[in-house]
DNA sequence: TATTAGCACTCAAATCTTACGAGTGCTAAC
DNA sequence: GTTAGCACTCGTAAGATTTGAGTGCTAATA
C-alpha cells in the first residue's frame, strides 16, 4: 500500500514533531501547520489510517501519535532531507594524524562531541603487514621488539631471554627478522616460515622461539578488530532508553569492546561505497536493551580498498538529519586523509 | 565524650545492620540480638544518646537510624575488626607482569571484578628515568622514536623529518642519544644539555630538533601522573548514590583523569607506609556529588622510595571491611611484584 | 538507679478518590 | 471529501485515607 502525498506530509510532520518535543502528537497541533489548512478532525482520519497501516502508535487510547519503527524507518528513507551544515568540525580534527590509532581515537571523540551521543570507530579492515621490525636489547635480560604495522600502528613487545646476547647477536636478528617478516600479515607467518629462520639463524634457534612468541601476540592484538570508542555516558543522557537498570546494561554492553565489534560487523557487511550510511532502527537491532536505541554507521574507505566504519549509537528519538550529515562529513573527512595525506598509510 | 562499652556495642550493631540491609534501623531491630539481653525501650534511650552526641541520625521522625559520617568513621576506626579474607585472587594477577601500564591495568580489573566498586590506581611517582632509546628509520619521510622509561613503560613517537637520513647517520643519533639521555629524567633534559648535543651533532642540528620535539613530548607524557580506572559503571549499581543525573555526573567526573588525580594527589599526601588504608567518608572529600560515596585507598611503595595508590570510589554503605582487607592483600602482592620480582622495575 | 512495659504520637509510603484535560472516534451536516 | 460537535477514554496530578514501623515519654519494676 502507498502513501498518498498527504500522508506523508502528515506522517513527516508528525515524526519531525516527535522529534522535537519528546511528547506524542496530537492531531491538533499538526492542524496548525499552516501550509496544510485542515482541520483536526481530517488529521484525526488520516493519523487513523497511518495507526492501521502501522507507521505510528498511540501509547494509550486517549494520547497523540508516537512513531513506530516502519515509521521511523520510513522517515529515514523516504522523507527526511539532510540537514547541509557548515563543517566546523574540520580544523578540531587535523592534528596528529600519523599514527592510525590515535587518529581513529581523534574520530571517535569528535563525533561524540558534535553529537552528544556514544560513538563508536572501527579499524579499517586491511590486511596488516609487517612495516618494520626492530629488536632492541633494553638490558641483559630483556629485549624489545618494537613492531611497526601499515597504518603506522605501533606495538611494543618486551621479551625476557635466559641467553645473554651481545649487540652483534641482536643485529643478525634484526637481518633476519625484517628479511622474512617484512610485508609478510599474520596468516604469512606460518610453520613453514618459521623453521625456515629458525635454519638460518644456527645455534639461536631456542632464542629464536621466545622472540616468535612475543612478535606474534604482538601482531596478532595488532590484527584483531580494534574499536575505540567515546562518549558512552552520553547514553545517560536520554531517560527514553530506560530505566537506570537496562541503561546500565546497555552502557556495560557498550563497553565491552568484544560484543561491540559483533554489533558492528554484521551491519558494515551491507554496503562498501564510502559515504553509504547504515541506520539501524529500535528492534532492526536484535540485541537485547536495544529496542529503543539506533545505531546510525557510515562506511569510510581506504585506497586500497580497506573499509571501516564509525558510528553511534542513541535513542530512536534522534536528530537522525543531523548525525547522518555529521557522519557523511566525517567520512569525507577520513577518506580525505586516507587518500590525499602522507603519513597514515604510507606505502613506503 | 567517650562511648562507653554498651553504647560501642549498640553503634556497631546499628551500622553493621544498615550495612546489610540498607534500611534504617530501628530498637527492636537491635534489642533482638541475643547477646544483648536488653529491651528495645532501653535501647531507644541509648540511641537518643547516640544521635545527640553526632553518630546516628534519623531520616525522619518515624523511621530507625543510620549512621552520620562521624558514625561512619568512628566505626572505620574503632569498631571495624577486618577480615581475614582468603587471598583468592592471587593467581589471576601473576601473569605479564614485565610492563608496568598493563600490570596497573591489571590491578584495576582485578580490583573492580573483587569489589563491584569503581576502581582506580595510580602509577609510582618516581623519577621516571630514560632507560632506553631507539631510533629507527621506518621509511624515507619517518622516524620511529622509542622511548623505554625506567619501569618498562614504553612510548612511541612517530617524527616526520624533512631531510633524507642514511642508516649511518641514524646510528649516529642513536649513539649520541643514548649517551646523552640514558638515566635522565625529565628534569635534566634542558636547553643546556640540548645545545650541547646539537653541538655535537654537527650539521643535523634543524632535523635534532624535529627529534627532540618528539622525544620530549613522549617522555612528558611518561611523566604525567597516570590513573588507570576499571569498573566505572559499577557506579550506576549503587541507587543511594543519588538520582541518575547525579549518577551520571558523577561517572563523567570518574572519567576525566585529570580530575581524579586531583583527587588522589591530595589523599595520597597524608600517608606513605606500604600498606597503608586510607579512608575518606562522603562530606570528607569536598567534591560535588560525591557526599554519598566514600573512596577507600592503600599505598603501595615501590623499593626506591617511591609510592602509588590503589583505591576504590563506592557508596557510603560499603563494605569497608570486605574492601581494606581486599586493598590491603592486593598492596602486598604489588609490594611482592615490586621487590622480588624481576622485570617490572629493573635497575639493570 | 537502670531497665522495661505501655501508650500516645509521628510520618513516610502505599492505596484510593477525585478532578482535569488532552486527545480520540464517531456522526451528522456542509 | 471536509468539518463541527460531542461523548468517551485514560493518564496524570492532587488530595484524602489507611497502615505500620518506629519513636519519646511516663510510670512501674528490680
Amino acid at each position: 500500500m502507498e502513501l498518498d502525498e498527504r500522508k506523508k506530509t502528515i506522517l513527516k510532520l508528525i515524526i519531525a514533531t516527535y522529534l522535537e518535543t519528546g511528547e506524542p502528537v496530537g492531531s491538533r497541533t499538526i492542524s496548525k501547520f499552516n501550509d496544510l489548512n485542515l482541520s483536526s478532525a481530517t488529521i484525526r482520519n488520516e493519523m487513523a489510517d497511518l495507526e492501521e497501516l502501522g507507521y505510528i502508535v498511540q501509547p494509550h487510547t486517549s494520547a497523540g501519535r508516537i512513531p513506530t519503527d516502519k515509521g521511523y524507518r520510513f522517515y529515514v528513507d523516504n522523507l527526511m532531507e539532510e540537514k547541509e551544515e557548515a563543517q566546523i568540525e574540520k580544523s578540531t580534527l587535523l592534528e596528529r594524524v600519523d599514527r592510525m590509532e590515535l587518529l581513529l581515537k581523534q574520530v571517535a571523540k569528535v563525533l561524540a562531541y558534535n553529537t552528544n551521543y556514544a560513538t563508536l570507530v572501527t579499524a579499517p579492515n586491511y590486511r596488516k603487514t609487517v612495516k618494520f621490525i626492530q629488536l632492541s636489547k633494553v638490558d641483559e635480560q630483556t629485549l624489545l621488539a618494537v613492531i611497526v604495522i601499515e597504518g603506522n600502528l605501533i606495538k611494543n613487545q618486551i621479551i625476557p631471554i635466559d641467553t645473554m646476547l651481545d649487540n652483534e647477536d641482536v643485529l643478525k636478528f634484526n637481518i633476519l627478522l625484517n628479511t622474512f617478516l617484512q610485508g609478510a600479515s599474520l596468516e604469512d607467518i606460518n610453520l613453514e616460515m618459521i623453521n625456515a629462520m629458525k635454519k638460518q639463524s644456527g645455534d639461536y634457534s631456542v632464542i629464536l622461539d621466545q622472540i616468535f612468541q612475543g612478535i606474534i601476540e604482538a601482531v596478532h592484538e595488532a590484527n584483531e578488530l580494534e574499536i575505540y570508542t567515546s562518549g558512552a555516558t552520553n547514553i545517560l543522557k536520554y531517560p527514553e532508553i530506560g530505566d537506570i537498570r537496562r541503561t546500565s546494561e546497555l552502557l556495560e554492553k557498550f563497553e565491552d569492546k568484544e560484543e561491540l565489534s559483533h554489533l558492528i560487523e554484521e551491519k558494515a557487511g551491507n554496503k562498501d561505497e564510502s559515504g553509504d550510511i547504515q541506520v539501524y532502527i529500535g528492534e532492526e537491532n536484535a540485541v537485547q536493551n536495544m529496542e529503543d536505541c539506533s545505531i546510525v554507521t557510515a562506511t569510510y574507505k581506504m585506497p586500497e580498498g580497506a573499509t571501516g566504519t564509525i558510528g553511534i549509537l542513541g535513542p530512536k528519538r534522534m536528530d537522525y538529519k543531523k548525525v547522518v550529515s555529521t557522519l557523511k562529513n566525517l567520512t569525507i573527512e577520513l577518506d580525505d586523509i586516507f587518500n590525499k595525506r602522507k603519513g597514515v598509510n604510507d606505502d613506503g
